[in-house]
RNA sequence: GGGCGAUUAGCUCAGCUGGUUAGAGCAUCACAUUGACAUUGUGGAGGUCACAGGUUCGAGUCCCGUAUCGCCCACCA
C-alpha cells in the first residue's frame, strides 16, 4: 500500500503556530531543559516594537522575518533563543491618532480632561497591541510573548525614572529654552511632525533701522513677519557683502522699542534673499535661535503661548495678536518714514496639520540631557568595533551623527507618554524664573508676578507627590517617546538588576528600518552605555524598505499600500518571508511584485508535492525497514548535502539573507528535484518491495529531505515543518522541526 | 545647504577582501511533458557593468571627476 499526503498544499499555519507555541521553544528558559545537548551561550534580540496606534503593515511583518529567521537558526545551533516582543506607545504619534478616532465620534480631549484621556488612550492602544499580535503570529514570529511588554508598563517605567533621576543627579539633565511651535488655536505645542507646510500669500516688508551717530544712514532689512521686530536683539549681514561691510560691528536703532542693537557677521546670511539683511529675533524663528546662542544674543519674547503679543513692548500692540499688530505696526513705522515698502508675496508657511493655523515659533523651557559624553562613547564603540552596522554606509553616517550631536530634548507636551517625574515647589513657573534670575529669591519673585506662593522653589524628583512640604506643582509635560524606548533592550529584560538581564543582556542583533537609525538605535546605544556600562547589542541590522510596485513609497494618501492580510491569504506567509529575504536587502528598497511572490509560492508548493512524491515512494511495508535503517554518510549527494548545510550556514552567520534564500532555492529545486530524485527513481524502478536496495536509496533521500527541512526552516519556518509533521505522523521521524539541531562545522 | 547611498539584461536586483567566458528571479522565444508539482523540464536570445579619467600584469569591483536618481537631517528672513 502507498503512502499519501493530501495533493495540494494548504499551510495550516495557525494550527502550526500553535504547535511551536506550546513546545516550550519560545522561551529561552524552557528551551534550554528541551535540549539533548547542552546549551551554547544565549542569544537574544529586542524586537522593535511597533506603534500601538493601528495596524502593522507589510514593512512590519517582513522586519520580523528577519528577526525570526535568525532566532530560529540561533535556536537549531543550540543557542536558547530569546526574541523579545513588544508594542510602543510611541507619545505624539499615538496622541494625534487618538485625537482623530475622537474627532470621530464628535468628541474632544479637551472636554475629556487628561485623565480620562489617558485611560482611554490606553484601552485604545491595547486593542492595537492585540490585533499587532496576531499580525506577528502570522508571519510565524517566533518571540516569547509570555515576556511582551508595553512601553508603559509600570515596571519599565521604573527603569525610565530611575535613568532620568540618575542623570539628574549626575547633571546630566539640565533646564534650556527652545523654540517651540505651537499652535494658537489648538493652544499646544507641535512636534515638527505635526505641522504641514504650505504657500499662502503674505508681505514682505522693508524697513528701515537708523544708524546709531550717523545721521540718515540707516541699514533696511526686509521681512515677513514686521511684529517680530519688537524682539530682534540683532541685524546680520554676510561679511562678504560689500554693501554692508562697513557697518558690521556698528550699532543700529531698533525703530518703535528705540534700542540700540548690534549689526554682526555671519557666513549663513543669504546675500540674495531681500536685501540681504537679516533681522535676528532670536525668541521667535529658529535660525534667528541659533544666531542668538552663536552671538550670545539677548533673547526677547514678545509673543506669548496664545500668539498674542506680550512682554516689554509698547502698551498699545500689548495683547494684539500677530497679525493686527503687524498692520498697525507697518502703519507706525509709515508715518516714522521707516517703511519702505510693502510687497504682497507667496511664501511657504509651516501651519497645523488639524486646524490650518499658521504656527508660532515661541520660546519655552524643556528639559534637556547633555548627551555629549554619552555620544563620545557610542562613537568609540563604532571605532573599535564592538557595535557595527549593515550596511557600512550606514555607519558612517551614525558616525556623523553622534560627532554632531546635541542636546536632546526630552520634555514633549503631550497627555499621552510617561509623566516625566519632577514636582516644582512653589509651581513650575518659580523654578524656571530662579534658574535664570540666579541670586534672586522667592520674595524676589513674589514681588516681581505680585503673588504669593506656597513653596519653596526647589524641585522634586520621583513619581508620587513628595510627602514633605507644600505647595507641589507636578511636571505635566511627557517624556520624548525614544527616551523609554531608547532603553528598550534592558528595560524589558528587567533593567539592570533584573534576573533576565544577568541572563540575556547585553543583546546580540537590533534589526529595524533604517529611517529610524539616529532616532533609535543612536539613543539605545548612548542610555545602553550609561545604564550598563556596554553596548546594547553588537549588530545593528537595517532592513529594506517595501515599496510599491512601480518604485514609490507605500502610503495611504497615495491609496498604493498593500494589506498584508491579503498577501497571507493568496500566497502564505513562507512565500512572502522568501520574497523579502531575498530582495529586501540591507539598506535598500524593495518594490514590492506580485509575480516574484508567486514564484516563490510555488517553490513552496515544490517542496510540498516533493516531500508527498518522497513519501508515496516509501511502501508501508518499508517504513519500519527505512526508519532502521543506518543511513550511509558516504554517499556523494550525502556529502554534497553537508556541504550545502553548511554553505547556507555561513550565509545565516553572516546575515546574508538573499544568499541563502537563493542558495536553499536552487539547492532544493535544482539539485534534489531535478536531478537526484529523478535519479533515485530510476535506480528503484524495478526493485522489489522491501529489497535492500529500495530501503538503502529510500533511506538516503528521505535524509537529504531532512536535512533540506531543517535548513530551510529558518527561512520558510511553515511548510517545512508541515512536512516534518506528515513524516512525523508517518512515525518517519518525531518531534518538532523547530527543536531539531542543525550540526556546524567551525 | 549638510550627510549617506545608488547607477550591472526588458523589469527587480545579486556579484564578499580586484583574477578565466559578468549571474539569479520574473518577463520573452523554441522544444518536451500531463508526470509527485497550483504545472514542470531542457535549451536559447538578451549586457561598452551611467559617462570621462587614473592606479594595476589585470577593474563591474579600488581612487578622482561629471551627470542623473534616491533616502535622512537642517531650513526657506
Amino acid at each position: 500500500m502507498k503512502n499519501d499526503i493530501s495533493k495540494t498544499f494548504e499551510e495550516k499555519e495557525k494550527e502550526i503556530f500553535t504547535l511551536w507555541e506550546e513546545s516550550g521553544f519560545f522561551n529561552p528558559d524552557t528551551m534550554k531543559a528541551l535540549l539533548k545537548e547542552d546549551a551554547k551561550e544565549p542569544f537574544t534580540i529586542s524586537l522593535p516594537p511597533p506603534n500601538a496606534n493601528g495596524n502593522l503593515h507589510l514593512g512590519h511583518m517582513c522586519g520580523y522575518s528577519f528577526h525570526d529567521a535568525i532566532g530560529r537558526y540561533m535556536r537549531m545551533t543550540g543557542h536558547p533563543t530569546l526574541l523579545l516582543p513588544g508594542k510602543d506607545h510611541a507619545g505624539i504619534q499615538t496622541e494625534t491618532a487618538f485625537t482623530k478616532e475622537l474627532e470621530k465620534k464628535g468628541k474632544n480631549k479637551w472636554d475629556m480632561g487628561r485623565e480620562e484621556f489617558y485611560k482611554q488612550c490606553y484601552e485604545f492602544c491595547m486593542k492595537n497591541a492585540s490585533n499587532a499580535r496576531d499580525q506577528e503570529k502570522n508571519i510565524g514570529l517566533s518571540a516569547d510573548f509570555s515576556r511582551e511588554f508595553f512601553t508603559l508598563d509600570p515596571r519599565l517605567t521604573e527603569t525610565v525614572y530611575e535613568t532620568f533621576e540618575m542623570m539628574f543627579r549626575e547633571g546630566m539633565v539640565y533646564r534650556d529654552k527652545r523654540i517651540v511651535n505651537i499652535c494658537p488655536y489648538c493652544k499646544t505645542a507641535l512636534a515638527d511632525i505635526d505641522t504641514e507646510h504650505e504657500e499662502r500669500r503674505g508681505i514682505f516688508a522693508y524697513i528701515k533701522y537708523p544708524l546709531v551717530g550717523e545721521k540718515d544712514k540707516y541699514i533696511m532689512v526686509a521681512t515677513t513677519r514686521p511684529e517680530t521686530m519688537l524682539g530682534d536683539t540683532a541685524v546680520a549681514v554676510n561679511p562678504k557683502d560689500d554693501r554692508y561691510k562697513e557697518y558690521i560691528g556698528k550699532k543700529v536703532i531698533l525703530p518703535i522699542q528705540n534700542k540700540e542693537i548690534p549689526v554682526i557677521a555671519d557666513e549663513s546670511v543669504d546675500i540674495e534673499v531681500g536685501t540681504g539683511a537679516l533681522k535676528v529675533t532670536p525668541a521667535h524663528s529658529p535660525v534667528d535661535f541659533e544666531l542668538g546662542i552663536k552671538y550670545n544674543l539677548e533673547v526677547v519674547n514678545v509673543i506669548d503661548e496664545e500668539g498674542k503679543m506680550t512682554g516689554n513692548i509698547p502698551e498699545k500692540y500689548k495683547g494684539m495678536d500677530t497679525l493686527q499688530c503687524s498692520k498697525e505696526l507697518c502703519q507706525d513705522l509709515d508715518s516714522l518714514g521707516l517703511l519702505e515698502e510693502i510687497k504682497n508675496i507667496k511664501h511657504e508657511v509651516a501651519i497645523c496639520e488639524r486646524c490650518k493655523t499658521p504656527v508660532e515659533p515661541v520660546i519655552s523651557n524643556q528639559w534637556y540631557i547633555d548627551v555629549s559624553n554619552l555620544a563620545k562613547e557610542a562613537l568609540n564603540a563604532l571605532h573599535s568595533g564592538e557595535v557595527r552596522v549593515i550596511p557600512e554606509g550606514q555607519q558612517k553616517a551614525l558616525e556623523f551623527f553622534f560627532e554632531n550631536i546635541r542636546p536632546w530634548c526630552i520634555s514633549r507636551q503631550l497627555w499621552w507618554g510617561q509623566r516625566i517625574p519632577v514636582w516644582y515647589s512653589g509651581g513650575k513657573k518659580l523654578y524656571d524664573w530662579l534658574q535664570e534670575n540666579k541670586g534672586k529669591t522667592v520674595k524676589d519673585f513674589e514681588k516681581e508676578f505680585n503673588l504669593k506662593v506656597i513653596g519653596d522653589g526647589s524641585i522634586y524628583i520621583g513619581e508620587n507627590i513628595p510627602k514633605e512640604g507644600a505647595g507641589w506643582e507636578p511636571e505635566t509635560d511627557m517624556f520624548d517617546t525614544w527616551f523609554s524606548s531608547g532603553q528598550w533592550p534592558y528595560s524589558t529584560l528587567g533593567g539592570p538588576s533584573g534576573e533576565d538581564f544577568k541572563k540575556y543582556y547585553p543583546t546580540q542583533m537590533m534589526i529595524h528600518a533604517r529611517d529610524i537609525l539616529f532616532w533609535w538605535s543612536a539613543r539605545m546605544l548612548m542610555l545602553g552605555i550609561y545604564r550598563t556600562k556596554e553596548v546594547p547589542f553588537k549588530t545593528i541590522f537595517l532592513t529594506g524598505m517595501i515599496l510599491a510596485p512601480d518604485g514609490s513609497k507605500m502610503s495611504k494618501s497615495k491609496g498604493n499600500g498593500i494589506e498584508p492580510q491579503e498577501v497571507f491569504e493568496k500566497y502564505g506567509a513562507d512565500a512572502l518571508r522568501l520574497w523579502y529575504y531575498s530582495d529586501a536587502l540591507p539598506g535598500s528598497n524593495a518594490p514590492i511584485r506580485e509575480e516574484k511572490i508567486k514564484g516563490n509560492r510555488n517553490f513552496v508548493n515544490k517542496i510540498w508535492n516533493a516531500s508527498r512524491f518522497i513519501l508515496m515512494n516509501i511502501d508501508d511495508a518499508e517504513v519500519d525497514a527505512v526508519r532502521e535503517e543506518v543511513v550511509d554518510m558516504e554517499t556523494e549527494r550525502i556529502k554534497e548535502t553537508e556541504v550545502h548545510i553548511q554553505k547556507v550556514s555561513k550565509y545565516l552567520s553572516k546575515y546574508q539573507f538573499n544568499l541563502g534564500a537563493e542558495e536553499i532555492r536552487e539547492f532544493f529545486w535544482h539539485k534534489l528535484c531535478d536531478v537526484w530524485i529523478e535519479e533515485i527513481k530510476s535506480e528503484i524502478q524495478d526493485k522489489e518491495v522491501g529489497s535492500k536496495e529500495r530501503v538503502s536509496r529510500l533511506t538516503e533521500l528521505l535524509y537529504i529531505l531532512k536535512q533540506n527541512l531543517k535548513i530551510m526552516h529558518p527561512f520558510i519556518p511553515f511548510i517545512t515543518e508541515s512536512v516534518w509533521q506528515e513524516l512525523v505522523k508517518l512515525k518517519l521521524t518525531e518531534g518538532i522541526l523547530m527543536g531539531e539541531q542543525i550540526q556546524i562545522s567551525e
